[in-house]
DNA sequence: CCTTGACCTTGACATGATGTGAAGGTCCAA
DNA sequence: TTGGACCTTCACATCATGTCAAGGTCAAGG
């Protein structure tokens, strides 16, 4: 399968198989005669592993990290679970981050009469 | 002052206070002889503005316009509150994506038993 | 058989915000 | 005068991704 097909099927574009395989993400791809990357059913797997894993917020490294558990046999549940949680505390604690200068935008928004005149709390309060 | 001192009193880094300088986001410093650039204290009360935007989550885009507004005399409140809403806005989508993917990260997690057994449904899920 | 269009290759440049490091000039106090 | 703290520019790195350019390959149709 050509890199093209490979990435519709995969959900992984053709920018970013050759990127992972360029940082090693993914082992380098087969080659036809021709130079043209071959890739396998397996291969297309282990794209859409990363695809997933990449919708779910993890970062390149984890990504590897859990690839690493998923072909590994005698991997242990508790592990995965415990990067799932780690990665799960990040994602919490960006999403309070959002949340509170969203919730700062809002109040100062409320106070603002948001008319003609020029006078703002929303700049007052950017430029204490 | 010298462009150390403008960075501890505005928050900026000097590093960025160039950055911001290069893209044009502020004018060009004041240079003396030496080419030393030589911040006013409206200078840095022009990056504070900068930081306290930046640390509300604006993008530069956004900050210039908001730079825009604060220096227009002119300007009406409700284009101020108006960006501020759009980022609100932007903040609360961010946020709830993340939020979204930590619950299905902590739903997965519940599901697995974490312990020594290779068996693990948030790798199952992932190769889905 | 040759052309055409779709596909592939590598390499480079861009984003956005920021850090770091190197090589070299400036300033000030002792 | 010298040492250390400060400044200058330039360049490279990050992370994930897009895009563009110049060129090779493949398959189908005239």
């Amino acid at each position: 399968m050509n890199i093209g097909a490979a990435a519709r099927a995969s959900g992984v574009s053709q920018r970013m198989i050759r990127h992972y395989e360029e940082i090693g993400l993914i082992p380098s791809a087969a080659r036809r005669d021709s130079g043209y990357r071959d890739y396998s059913a397996a291969d297309v797997h282990r794209l859409r592993f990363i695809a997933n894993a990449r919708d779910l917020g993890f970062a390149i490294g984890e990504i590897a990290k859990l690839l690493a558990l998923w072909s590994d046999q005698k991997r242990s549940s508790g592990e995965v679970r415990s990067l799932a949680l780690a990665h799960a505390g990040e994602l919490g604690r960006k999403a309070e981050a959002l949340a509170a200068m969203r919730q700062t935008l809002l109040a100062l928004a409320e106070q603002c009469h948001g008319d003609d005149r020029p006078d703002c709390p929303i700049l007052q309060r950017l430029e204490d």
